[in-house]
DNA sequence: ACGGCAATGTCCGAAAACCGCGAGACTCTG
DNA sequence: CAGAGTCTCGCGGTTTTCGGACATTGCCGT
């Protein structure tokens, strides 16, 4: 009588010039979640949110994906722009989701045009929580979105980090 | 730029004695739902709360799960035993879950004795309510529990559908 | 015999709180 | 007066919280 066997996947552990990254894959390839390694119980819950019930186990990340984040860090900024991602998430984060990954690397973005962008140009704030629960740091690019001032206003990973990758994808900012 | 692909899942659909069957299975051929095909809102409703972000397409289950649900109802009524399943929920609904399919065909457990089973002997309602949650009809056996007077008590397909699988599995009741 | 009640884990709906904002009004300096 | 800080408030989706309801049963008082 076999029983109901969770979702196994799978934690990698990559260093980058910002700290470690925790990056966790599904059987598919796909990424199901990023996040740095000092931010590790968020990661885990909003991981638990999107996928509950799942099994992590230590192991590397598909081929594809590791090269890919290493390129980014290495200086190609556009590298992540072909990886899969998967997530749970309502309908409107997901638009919001969707719509950072079409924000070019060097441009930002302001919370207002996001929330123009998905359809409801007056949920700036709901706009802004979507972008802090974004479970795929870095390849779902919430660091491009930053205040209607310029101010960057705020960062799950630390502004610190906020300000390195933006920096480092060589905006004007 | 590839995003987030929902999980995909096959719906098929059964003819029986009692009607038509709603039969869902993932990926790796284990079942994530069954029901009947008159309750089919709240088998989507079920499947939702376990599997967050589905996606489901008509097609057929895989051969070995739809021999044994043919075996079943052809009078074969241990057929169902060897099938894997697949679902979400809290720790004390699997356990229920669990306990439900060590109860053989043709025999009863009353609500109180399944609550024992899983170790809270006085969460007796509790039980009752995780039974009925129970998002795959027949596999997990949930129509083998009744009331500690014998009476049929409620069942998510229907009172008749319970009395039938109940006498169809040749128990005394 | 019959009616009422307590115990238990979870879901459901409603209401309230929470924010990675932004615009406009206000103050306070040079 | 210009300009930069500060404050206040409205915005809207999500999360949290809370109060019921339930596929029961055994006990207690009448």
């Amino acid at each position: 009588m076999p029983d109901a066997q969770p979702e196994t996947l799978t934690l990698d552990r990559r260093a980058t010039p910002i700290g470690e990254v925790l990056l966790v894959t599904d059987a598919d390839g796909a990424v199901r979640a990023l996040d740095f390694a000092d931010y590790e119980g968020r990661m885990l819950r909003l991981l638990a949110r999107h996928s509950p019930g799942f099994r992590l186990v230590e192991g590397q990340a598909p081929r594809i994906v590791r090269t890919a984040v290493d390129a980014y860090f290495g200086g190609d900024v556009d590298a992540l722009d072909g990886l899969a991602v998967r997530t749970g998430g309502t309908v409107f984060q997901r638009r919001v989701w969707a719509a950072l990954r079409s924000i070019p690397a060097g441009q930002t973005r302001s919370y207002s045009q996001l929330a123009t962008a998905v359809g409801s140009p007056k949920a700036v704030r709901a706009a802004g929580l979507a972008n802090g629960q974004n479970p795929v740091a870095m390849i779902v690019p919430c660091h491009r979105v930053i205040g209607a001032n310029g101010a960057l206003t705020g960062y799950a990973g630390g502004l610190e980090r906020k300000r390195w990758l933006l920096a480092h994808e060589g905006g004007a900012a």
